[in-house]
Parts: C-alpha cells; sequence; structure tokens
DNA sequence: TAGCCTCAATGCACCGCCTG
DNA sequence: CAGGCGGTGCATTGAGGCTA
C-alpha cells in the first residue's frame, strides 16, 4: 500500500460509528440472548448448577506479588476426552454410515483429545484392516492420500471396533496420522513464498496447493491464517497501536455486549499521550519492553474491565478483518494476556 | 563466562462441526 | 465421503536471568 493511498480518519468520526455499531450489535444481541433464555431454560439452570461445584482455581498471576506478565501454561497432562451429551451427536454426522447406528450408544461416546491408547488401538485395527485385505503398505498409504483403491467400506469396518467414537473423527485422525505430508515441522521463507504463489494461483483450494508443497491442506491452510491471512502483507509482529487495542476492546464489546473500555478511556490516554494517542506503539515482549512499553501497557490496563466470563465465544475470524495489522491468533494472546493478568 | 533454567512468543497439530 | 472452517492445545525456540 502506497503512502498516497492511505486515508486520515479523523479518530472521533471512528469512534462514533464503532459505538454505533456496538450499540446496534449489542441491542441485537440482547434480545436474541432474550428469547434463547427462555427457550433453553432448564440448560442454563444445569449450567448454573454446574458451575458451583466447581473448583476454584487461583491464577498465578495473583499469587506473585511483583506484577510482571505471567501467561501460565496449563500442566501438560494428557486431557481426558470427555462423554458427548445424547443430544450433541446430530443424525447428519452419522448419516453416511447408517448401518454403524446399531452399534452407537450415544451415552458412552467421547470427544476430545484421542488418547495414546485410543491412538494404539486405532492404527492396529487399520493393520489389520491392510492385512486381511491383503494390501501393501504403499496400497494403504495410496488408499489413506489419494482414495485411489475404492475401499470406501475401510472407515466403516474399522471404526465398528471403537464404538466411542463418531466415523467422521476416526476417519479425521486416521488420514493425519498415515498422510506423510503431516508433521513437516517448521516452514521455511521459500515455502512460505511458494505457498503465497499457489495462493495466489489457486485461491483457498488447500487440496489443490497440497499437491505443490510437501504439507497436508489442513497444515496448508493453518500457516496462512496464522501469517495473516490476506492481509499478511500488513501484519505487525510484536508492535501494537494504542489504536490497534482500542478496536480489540470494542469489538469484544460488540461481541458480547459487555462494556470492556471505561467510559472515560479517552481522556486518560489524551491526558498522558496528547490528541495523538492512538498512534502510539508499544510492544507486549517483556524481555524485550522498555519502560516506555511498559508505563503504556499499565495505563491501558487500567482503563479496561473485564468479566471473568465473557459469556460468549469472540469471533477472532471477524475481529481480524476489523484490525488488519494483526493475524488472529495475535488478537488472541493479547486478549488471553489481558485475561491472565487482570483477572 | 559457560552452562543451566525459566518462560513469553511463536506457530504447528489437532478436533468438532458444517456443508456439498 | 471429503473438503473446509472456526477454534483450541501445546511443543519448540530463544532471550534473559541466575549461579558456580
Amino acid at each position: 500500500m502506497s503512502v498516497k493511498n492511505l486515508q486520515i480518519i479523523p479518530y472521533n468520526l471512528i469512534k462514533i460509528k464503532m459505538m454505533k455499531k456496538i450499540t446496534k450489535q449489542s441491542d441485537k444481541f440482547n434480545s436474541q440472548l432474550k428469547s434463547q433464555e427462555s427457550e433453553y431454560d432448564d440448560i442454563f439452570q444445569d449450567q448454573k448448577t454446574e458451575q458451583q461445584h466447581q473448583p476454584v482455581i487461583q491464577k498465578e498471576s495473583q499469587r506473585k506479588t511483583n506484577i510482571r506478565i505471567v501467561f501460565t501454561r496449563k500442566p501438560t497432562q494428557q486431557q481426558q476426552p470427555q462423554t458427548i451429551p445424547q443430544q450433541r451427536i446430530s443424525v447428519a454426522k452419522r448419516s453416511w454410515h447408517k448401518e454403524l447406528d446399531n452399534l452407537i450408544n450415544p451415552s458412552e461416546m467421547k470427544n476430545g483429545k484421542f488418547s495414546q491408547e485410543e491412538r494404539e488401538s486405532i492404527m492396529q485395527i487399520v493393520r489389520d484392516y491392510q492385512v486381511q485385505n491383503n494390501l501393501t503398505d504403499q496400497q494403504l498409504k495410496d488408499y489413506i492420500e489419494l482414495k485411489t483403491l475404492g475401499h470406501s467400506k475401510i472407515w466403516l469396518e474399522i471404526t465398528k471396533f471403537i464404538p466411542t467414537r463418531t466415523v467422521d473423527s476416526v476417519y479425521k485422525l486416521i488420514r493425519r496420522s498415515l498422510d506423510s505430508k503431516n508433521r513437516h515441522g517448521y516452514w521455511n521463507k521459500e515455502e512460505e513464498a511458494e505457498l503465497l504463489k499457489c495462493i495466489q494461483q489457486y485461491g483457498r483450494k488447500w487440496r489443490e496447493i497440497s499437491k505443490h508443497l510437501n504439507r497436508t491442506p489442513d497444515n496448508i491452510r493453518n500457516k496462512y491464517i496464522q501469517i495473516g491471512e490476506h492481509n499478511h502483507l500488513f501484519r505487525n509482529k510484536s508492535f501494537w497501536t494504542i489504536e490497534e487495542f482500542l478496536t480489540l476492546m470494542n469489538n469484544i464489546h460488540a461481541l458480547s455486549g459487555y462494556p470492556i473500555l471505561l467510559p472515560n478511556y479517552d481522556q486518560i490516554l489524551q491526558q498522558r499521550f496528547g490528541e495523538d494517542f492512538q498512534n502510539v506503539k508499544f510492544r507486549l515482549n517483556y524481555r524485550k519492553m522498555q519502560a516506555d512499553d511498559k508505563e503504556i501497557f499499565e495505563l491501558l490496563k487500567s482503563i479496561v474491565n473485564i468479566p471473568s466470563n465473557i459469556g460468549v465465544t469472540i469471533k477472532w475470524t471477524e475481529i481480524s478483518a476489523e484490525i488488519k495489522t494483526k493475524a488472529k491468533d495475535d488478537l488472541r494472546q493479547m486478549w488471553y494476556k489481558l485475561n491472565g493478568m487482570l483477572l
């Protein structure tokens, strides 16, 4: 983007526009919520009862006497698969394998990460299938990756032995596990350039692009999103502007209906940084943070009010459409960092 | 100052769900 | 069945601090 294309918009106009949008979306949200609340009264009641029994987890940041950025990592223990409530198993998901219906007991179905035991037993079943059907390694691999052998029943046959998982999730697991293009580690500059070239040529046809790169379609899509998708050229790593920060807060307000910023936030910022406060930059990397960066971030923390439970799933994709200089993950990290420090 | 430790930043792997 | 999307989990990296 050339400098002459830059459009300077007065900050007040941006604010007015944003506030209109927030009010509109907030009203819409509240009326939707009201109508849904009565409809799902019994569900909400169950959730409330459940919450009372949840242990209170003391945040790492609360235990520290000196304030520093603590972005705690959860203990690296295997996540236990959870039982799926009966109503969540939709007919549509099982429509292509109706013959399994009799074998599925919805109360025993699980979701979440596959355990090591589950993975091992699934891969053993795949090997058994291979032996029974007299398939070479290459033939099996070809079917998994290219679907060339016409073993259309393979997924049904295998999932018959895994009654606690849907065919869909077993299918995805096997294809990932046996796809030789999966798990190739970090991308280099050349691969990244090739990816962008392919995007220009084929668009978001991940399967097609996968033919030209040594990565799975899922890997390719993840990478493209992570570098900022169509805004990758404008992505500012590390540095944030106050304007980007405020836009993020306002968007979360718009989505959740919860006012994140204090009413007089702009006066506070103006008082400290002057009229041009929205262009002030700071960085979050606390090891590289200068005194200035810390001061700005401390001030920003003081003008937000974050609820213990925002109540909605934040649509990062929608928000990243508003903030072209940040990727979806950049926004998520900023939000979680604020949450980790203030709750 | 070498070697080890800690932890935020980065970014890849994965899962559930929807749709054609 | 297969492709694609939204969202989350967590492994790796490397800068900076600590200590012998």
